[in-house]
DNA sequence: ATATATGCGATAATAATTGTCGTATATAAT
DNA sequence: ATTATATACGACAATTATTATCGCATATAT
């Protein structure tokens, strides 16, 4: 329990490789070949990336992705919801319809551990992951 | 993603139940009841627990399970790791045998996030839970 | 034109989680 | 002694989430 997604870890080492890689245009087989990871997945996890405006993308030949300025600036948690929706350790802090809500006697500590998960991932940029 | 497990949720409803009856054995069966909670799947998480001594059980008629005193000193990742096994939000945290370790890029700064997690649930203590 | 690259939806394969079943053991009460 | 109630424990089934693959479309540099 507890784990980020093999999305999300891809997202981040394709961040962190354009980060190093900031003057030129990387397409994704470049990313996929020199770490592993299959092409597709990562390119469905890059075009999302592009859609926010987190990385910018160029087709056709010599084209590829770049960061964007603003990459420092978003936070985890930011990036990771972009990924795969709210950050909760349980689905009850967004989502209502749970058949034991009126019973439940965790719900109060259980929204204050994921308050400082959620300000622990406000708190880091993905500036960070390149450190 | 990042989501705690339905075990741990079922042994954190369980836990705080038994924390406000202190003065009684409660058996399973009153707490999946209560709670809606799947009964064999509770027991065996009580189980456990029993095993670990973070609670104490007692067979037969008007058995059940009570807490013990050193229930509000266990940290909730001492908790977690009983029912979950290690806290990582990566399994390279503690496993060996990533094939991409020798090319990965993200090693460092997800091991410090890591740690600020490990960090967060090692201050919280299952005393918490029942505020 | 062609080769190379991103964009996007559908679907398959795999793994993890969640839940169920059966049986054994202990014990209080009658 | 017998019965009813409770924990103990392993095997297995069902469900869900994650991970990966496939096919086709669009853009563009050469």
């Amino acid at each position: 329990m507890l784990k980020i997604t093999k999305k999300v870890e891809y997202a981040l080492i394709a961040i962190r490789h354009l980060q190093e890689n900031q003057d030129n245009l990387v397409p994704v087989s470049d990313i996929s070949a020199s770490y592993g990871i299959p092409k597709e997945i990562l390119a469905k996890t890059l075009q999302k990336l592009a859609s926010s405006n987190i990385i910018e993308s160029y087709k056709g030949p010599a084209g590829g992705y770049k960061i964007t300025k603003k990459v420092a600036k978003i936070t985890l948690n930011d990036f990771f919801e972009i990924l795969e929706g709210p950050t909760a350790i349980m689905d009850c802090y967004f989502q209502d319809g749970c058949d034991h809500l009126n019973s439940c006697n965790i719900r109060t500590p259980i929204n204050k551990i994921n308050d400082s998960i959620r300000n622990l991932f406000n708190n880091l940029t993905l500036a960070d992951i390149s450190q």
